[in-house]
DNA sequence: AAATAAATTTAGACAAATCTAAAAATATTT
DNA sequence: AAATATTTTTAGATTTGTCTAAATTTATTT
């Protein structure tokens, strides 16, 4: 099924809502989604009348089974869209959200499909959440800061908590971003620094302060 | 400014059809755009509104140069999707419009300038039609078909003229596709097929009969 | 120059998505 | 348990984009 723009927001941020407090309510989803609780509940009526809600008025309202797999895929189509304005066209994390926000609601499901294969098939996006696979399912795969990385064990950078420009050019210059594979090699104890591999490139050492903005998972 | 997708939609007709016809009459535009005459009469006093177009009832409508400016901004947008779906995530020709179509109408300007960049700013799309740059200038660069190219001259392919899995099975096994380089090294007149060297690829034979399918463009 | 045909516009309706203001239901305080 | 406050819903309006059917204008024939 199709659903709207309008109706897609809706239901992914019912999602996020669910998941952060357990329920929601009219006024809060309100707030978040910067509307009126008027213009929800009308929305509440014709999520539904597709069968997306389960829906009692004045008694609250939670997402179907098939209203989860909905968010799930829009949440999916937004981390993916993510992933590829940072990863690809360089991006500032801070900008692509909004891009996303638009970019998340194309129709498409063999577009997601193959932008998913371009990308790797990435498991986080550019600020650390994970992404949806096309049943839904979100990897139960934990992520790790660099410096509690296993000595030579193999890892990808999914995230990186400060995105500064400063950071930026220090990661550029060790050729480090989102979907570098990399090795920590030794720790120091002298100043908390490491010296990791940043696989296809050079090793490189970096300072405690850094390091401890990087997180990585492996399977 | 910022648009509705209906409104951008619309205005990038106009320019198609004052390209093809000269000039676009209510009718045509409501039949090209499957829509009813009443419908485009409506969006072509809100477009006059907007200044995007001159328009007297019952006298007929062009656009105006912002018009213009806005229609190519939209068709820019429409054909560097097209180039990324076909190029970069390997979709079949006839599906990428469907998608484009779509895609054209995300809003940001930053993300189609990065997007030009990441592609290495394409001059034509997969259809052969030119992308205009981000001032709506039309590169006024020549298509040649392979078989008029100057020996030796290197060029880049700009559209094949026939998508079927069979052409695509062959281009694919010489490495042939949008946006390759290439050489012509000889002709033979005993079957007119071409002998071309695909760079950073091998050399190969093409028969007359794939050649006159493959254009190409060189400044 | 009428008469007829074709193209275009208007009038009025409808669906989607939103809003404000008022009413109703529920929750909290006294 | 009343009174009060909070939350939610309804009623009715507005905007955007579309439609059908009728009216109007322009073009083409006789
Ligand atoms: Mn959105
Ligand atoms: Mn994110
Ligand atoms: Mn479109
Ligand atoms: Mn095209």
């Amino acid at each position: 099924m199709n659903f709207s723009i309008s109706e897609e927001n809706h239901i992914k941020w019912i999602y996020h809502l669910q998941q952060k407090k357990g329920l929601v309510n009219t006024n809060s989803l309100a707030a978040e989604m910067q509307t009126k609780a008027a213009s929800v509940t009308d929305m509440l009526k014709k999520l539904k009348a597709k069968k997306l809600l389960q829906y009692e008025k004045y008694k609250g309202f939670k997402l179907t089974e098939m209203g989860k797999k909905t968010a799930l895929n829009v949440i999916r189509k937004h981390r993916l869209w993510e992933y590829f304005l940072s990863v690809k066209l360089g991006f500032e994390w801070e900008k692509v959200h909004a891009i996303a926000e638009e970019l998340e609601h194309i129709s498409s499901d063999e577009l997601i499909q193959r932008l998913d294969d371009f990308l790797g098939n990435p498991s986080f996006d550019p600020h650390g959440d994970p992404i949806p696979d096309s049943f839904g399912k979100i990897p139960a795969i934990k992520q790790y800061n660099v410096l509690q990385l296993p000595l030579n064990k193999k890892a990808v950078v999914s995230s990186v908590s400060n995105q500064s420009p400063e950071m930026l050019e220090m990661l550029k210059h060790h050729k480090i971003g989102i979907g570098s594979t990399l090795q920590s090699l030794k720790h120091f104890a002298f100043d908390g620094s490491i010296e990791i591999k940043v696989l296809k490139n050079a090793t490189c050492i970096l300072s405690e302060q850094v390091a401890k903005n990087i997180f990585v998972y492996y399977d």
